[in-house]
DNA sequence: ATAACAAACTAACAACTGTTAGTTTTAATA
DNA sequence: TATTAAAACTAACAGTTGTTAGTTTGTTAT
């Protein structure tokens, strides 16, 4: 197996794209045009344009699901999980903020089977930061605020980290971490 | 004037599926079947799909920036500005939801002049926001944390509220008020 | 040199896209 | 009732879409 064969190639090309323009937008013709090559081409690579999407999306949702179940069997403080949480998005961020978009705005284009997993993996992702916080506010370690604002408010800041990245004024990451933490956690004023 | 026309009809049955699926997934055909008519008949009443997407965005747009330039050039706390601007997401994305998913997700697929335009007012909504930030900072209203960080934090909350609402565990609009401002000001520790 | 294979190509398809032209229906007004 | 305007219709267009079939090119192993 090469470093980077072809069929990677057009993952990550088209997930640059996707991530411009949204996954309707997006041809084949554009991405394989994005390549040097003909769109016919693409196929010798990938079965279809869905199978694109589906290769860049679940992966990366898999791994979120992972990530998040051990820290929700883990017996850390409630802080420390959420430290943990935030910690995993900036690192999925970081490697591929191309991939991050695209999940956040086109999973609603996956088909059948695809479509239904990556819900289930949305919802339990929820689930289980809500048993978190759940947890934290019965230690008292968590403010007893509403719990779908809490989990809203993290969640939203988190999840669109990949608009902010690549942009000049985003501060390196050990920065961006300790800030992030403490704005979501002790707040600004 | 009819309270109701047939283009506002339009345009508010465009808005709910743009949200769904986003603009370049949602074709005239799909717009005309929801409405109970043939695609050429949309015709009769708007110029074009580009048309829809402007009319949906550049009026929300406009009403954000309006009301943050008051806020900006209001002498209250820093703190109260801020109260403010979650206050005006919110009556915002309770009135019209719909059309923030598109403003949120379709902007890039607007336009020449309208494209320019967009971009404009967002880029200076984010820059009056840093401004009041920062003066909250300099009169020690606000922790001296990365500016960045606090403005990004705050407004990718704000601007996915539409994600939520309309979902059962949202609360009622004076309570998620309240909650968040608790939350983004003050942390959940 | 030749066989084998990966990866590009050309050409074309059937379906779908936004949109136009011209016509008919519907409902209100004179 | 006749007139008019709004709003629907049918039919079609030119261009684009994802995709397939069959062919050629370039590289590697024998």
């Amino acid at each position: 197996m090469k470093i980077t064969d072809r069929k990677t190639e057009i993952i990550s090309v088209a997930a640059k794209l996707f991530k411009e323009k949204g996954y309707s937008a997006v041809t084949m013709r554009d991405i394989a045009q994005a390549m040097d090559i003909k769109a016919a081409s693409l196929y010798n690579h990938i079965k279809s344009k869905q199978e694109i999407l589906v290769l860049i999306i679940i992966e990366i949702a898999e791994e979120f699901t992972q990530t998040m179940n051990e820290v929700v069997a883990s017996d850390e403080t409630t802080i420390k999980k959420i430290e943990r949480i935030i910690q995993l998005h900036i690192d999925i961020t970081l490697r591929n903020a191309e991939a991050l978009a695209c999940l956040n705005n086109d999973w609603m284009h996956l088909a059948d089977e695809q479509l239904i997993y990556f819900i289930k993996m949305r919802e339990d992702y929820e689930e289980n930061f809500r048993i978190i916080i759940k947890k934290g506010i019965a230690d008292r370690e968590i403010k007893n605020l509403n719990l779908e604002v809490i989990i809203f408010s993290i969640l939203s800041t988190l999840r669109t980290l990949y608009l902010w990245y690549g942009k000049k004024k985003s501060p390196d990451p050990t920065v961006l971490k300790s800030n992030m933490i403490q704005v979501l956690l002790n707040g600004i004023v």
